[in-house]
Order: C-alpha cells, then sequence, then structure tokens
DNA sequence: CCTATTTATTAGGTTAACCTAACTTTTAAA
DNA sequence: TTTAAAAGTTAGGTTAACCTAATAAATAGG
C-alpha cells in the first residue's frame, strides 16, 4: 500500500540527512520535518513498523533500502518539480520549492519523467 | 485561513454540480466526493459554519458567493493542470485527470496563470 | 565525576475526516 | 392514503497526525 503524506515527507527528510553524511538524531528529523519531538518519535516508530528505517531509543537514525528508496524518490520528484516552477515557468525560488514540497506528493513516476524530457529540451 | 484540501474537494464538488443546473442534494455530492451520506451531512455543516453554503436539512444546498469563488477557482486550477498534464506532456485522459485532481490543491494562483500562459504558447 | 543542559520518550489529549448502525423525514407507488 | 423505499440526519466510534507536560537518558563543562 501507498506510503501516506507525511510519512514520504518523513523518508525525504531522512534523505536529505543522510546525504550530508553526518549521524541522524531525531531533533534533526522534527527540524526539518517542522513538528516537535514527540511527534517525530511516534513517527519514526511508525515508519520503524513499517521496515522503512532502523533505529534504537536514544541513538541515530538509518533509512533500509525500502526506506531509502522512497526518500530519494520522492526527493527526486521535489527537484523535477522545483526546477519546472523556477526555470520553465519563472516562479521564484523559495515559491518554487514551497510548492514542489507539496506536489512530490502527488505526480506520478510516469508524470515526472515525462516532465523530466520536457524540461530537457524546453532549456535547451 | 485557507480552507483545508477536504473543503476545497467537497465546494469542488458542489460547483461543478451547480453548472449542471439542477438541484443539488447531499446524495450527489456524497457519490461525487465518493464518501458516505453522514460524512457529507458532517463537511456540509462545516461548509456552513463557515459561510460556504446554504443548506436547511432534507433540502438542496446552494453556494454561497464566497464558496462558488472557491469552487471555481479549484475547479479552473483542475482544468489548467489537467491540459498540461494531457496536452503538453502526454499523460492519458484518465490519469491526468486523477492526477490534476490531487495537486489542484496545491498551486497559487501565481502558478495558475503562468501555467495557462505557457500551455498557450507551447501549443500554438 | 557529578550535575546542568540537551535530547528523547511516554502519557494523555485534540482535531479533521472518515465510517457503521440506528433513526427520521420525504417521496412515490399500489 | 397508507406504506415501502429513498434520502438525510444523529450518535458513537476509528485513525492519522499533531500537540503539551512530565519523565528519563545521555552528554558535556566545571
Amino acid at each position: 500500500m501507498k506510503p501516506t503524506k507525511s510519512i514520504e515527507d518523513y523518508l525525504e527528510a531522512i534523505y536529505i540527512l543522510s546525504l550530508k553524511g553526518k549521524d541522524i538524531r531525531m531533533k534533526d528529523i522534527a527540524q526539518l520535518a517542522s513538528v516537535k519531538l514527540p511527534s517525530a518519535t511516534e513517527a519514526i516508530n511508525k515508519l520503524i513498523k513499517n521496515g522503512y528505517v532502523e533505529h534504537s531509543p536514544y541513538s541515530d537514525v538509518t533509512l533500509t533500502k525500502k526506506g531509502e528508496k522512497i526518500g530519494k524518490e520522492i526527493w527526486n520528484k521535489h527537484q523535477i518539480l522545483y526546477k519546472f516552477l523556477k526555470e520553465v515557468l519563472g516562479i521564484s525560488q523559495d515559491k518554487a520549492f514551497r510548492e514542489a514540497c507539496l506536489i512530490e506528493h502527488f505526480i506520478s513516476d510516469e508524470t515526472r519523467e515525462k516532465l523530466k524530457k520536457f524540461i530537457k529540451k524546453t532549456l535547451s
């Protein structure tokens, strides 16, 4: 079954943090997801139950293969949408980023691919 | 404050029904919103409380000016997104419709306008 | 090495949006 | 014109995602 928007958001946040190479702590996740620590704890427990992350209390969080795949996919959709909004339509950086954050959960893989090719063609 | 995605969906559904000119009943709304009748009742009560619709029990539902404005806006965003997905990217009719339904809640008025102009230019 | 601060968890509560079951009102057919 | 079916409402329950307050564990500075 498809993960919820919220689960996708957490996986994306953790994925972005993982790209920086440092240990990922609950506070980092809470901060990036703009929620309080208890909400992050609760969310991470759900992610664990679904096999998306590994975590022991008071320790760092790591993505499983399954979790990484989703985090990466969402981040990829985000980036493509961002580029389209900013460079093709001319939306400001900030606004393009914020809208990409919202739309990223709702475009199919097919749309992502077609949009990607379209951007490439249009900007060349 | 911005209406929720759910409220926007109901207003859009009611707006679409209103275009057909017939009386709008709870069952029509429930059907178009893909919810059961009690959910529609509850939703309509919230819409009334927020001044989006008028309704007396066991009677038909009408949009206020305020409600119509939002329903129309969302439907307009839907149509522009649909056209972009279908005619510019080449997504199938069904899929384009379904994705437009999801994305419509998240694009700004600015994005809608720029997308509209872009489609016009691209398809000419 | 101990204690103050930071980080994390647990407990308990809220809200939005849905549901089923039971009941009421309206409509329409015999 | 009565009654069965359809439409709508009310009552009560569930789930997801958040919150605050209280508590516990880990870490770092004196």
